[in-house]
DNA sequence: AGCAGTTTCTATACATGTATAGAAAGTAGC
DNA sequence: GCTACTTTCTATACATGTATAGAAACTGCT
């Protein structure tokens, strides 16, 4: 199409997406409205649905840039240490994005900015020795376990500066030691034991069970 | 306190969850609103946050209920298949529940109803030799994985049934053969692959690989 | 210039979760 | 019975994502 047709569009996703950036950045993900967002760009809030479907498009768009941006890691030489690696840059990746959590209700990674890491992960898998079906699966089954990690870490952060009493504790408190015996050990530890960042250990679990 | 104080309810916290759970099962998840509940208990919206702090706590409520009703599975002697029967009864009791997926932003499991599961799967892995925390661990990692495999089998169907471009899709489309090599392998394949059920696959790597 | 077609933008409206203010309906002490 | 207090309920309001209808601004054709 070398001539276009229709009313000149005066905002474009760029500058709409530079401007959610912006807004993020300097006053956090929890004041991105698509109307604060339109204020932004100097338009109407429904304006912005002609260059984004709907607000998670948005936010998926700039997890995508955001990806795309980030530095990839060296991988070392050993595959299963090569998906350990790749999955970690991809946890890592994810995490540091603070709207990510809205946008993980994905079946998989993702977008076009961030096919870095499943490329990487599937390409390891198949380098010790799965084949691809297998290494597809594994990539997912990855995959899953991040968002699963990050969704939940995101979620008790949340609920430890709002305070209150969580469910979990109200469930704890009225624990039977006899019916459950464990949980009734470890119940006054609970904090402390699911503080630790085990995204790791869960890697590594992972990596073993799958390449075998 | 033997005789209680103050207004007396008209409502209470189970009848608004038997109404909840019958709004679900006749006309789903998705029109299960305040205000449709209240109509339903014969009250108004701001009533219903008198016995339920919010839509979120309902819906937990509901899916303990839920859980506390299930059948628990005889579990083999085995820990390690212990721990599998058990992880893979946790994560077919969550899939049952359609409005699961809307509360699944716990950072671990969960609710009276439910603490069947993790007391089972923290013993298994205690019985399997690992220590205490070492099992707090394996059950909260198993967790995340069934979480994020739950929230992410959901987004697919979702997807699946509004139809339209996929995000992913796209990302597929404009794939690089030279950058991504394994994935354009896979390209055209990813309907059919990422079908399948993986999540037993996933929890036997998983408790292979914490196991051991 | 005028008409048709296309795209973008504006105005308005709606459903939703929930905050807030205050009314209603009880109990206990006097 | 009256007042103080407590709990529950009602009315109203607001922010949010987004649907819908139509106006506006452009191109190309006649």
């Amino acid at each position: 199409m070398p001539t276009p047709t229709g009313r000149p569009p005066r905002i474009s996703r760029a500058e709409i997406l530079a401007a959610a950036l912006r807004v993020i950045e300097e006053d956090g993900v929890g004041t991105l409205t698509m109307r604060r967002l339109a204020r932004e760009v100097g338009t109407t809030a429904m304006a912005l649905y002609h260059h984004v479907r709907d607000k998670e498009e948005l936010l998926l768009l700039l997890l995508d840039d955001y990806a795309a941006g980030l530095p990839r890691p060296d991988l070392p030489e050993d595959p299963r240490e090569r998906v350990v690696t790749a999955a970690m840059a991809m946890h890592e990746a994810v995490s540091g994005c603070p709207w990510a959590v809205d946008v993980l209700r994905a079946d998989d990674l993702l977008s076009v900015g961030a096919l870095w890491y499943p490329e990487r992960i599937v390409d390891a898998a198949v380098r010790a020795g799965l084949t691809v079906e297998d290494a597809v699966d594994a990539y997912r089954i990855i995959w899953h376990y991040t968002a699963g990690e990050i969704a939940g870490r995101a979620a008790a952060r949340r609920r430890r500066q709002e305070g209150g009493t969580t469910y979990r504790e109200r469930a704890f408190a009225e624990l039977d030691a006899e019916e459950f015996p464990r949980l009734s050990e470890v119940a006054g530890r609970w904090e402390e034991l699911t503080a630790r960042d085990t995204y790791a250990k869960g890697v590594r679990a992972l990596v073993d069970g799958l390449l075998r």
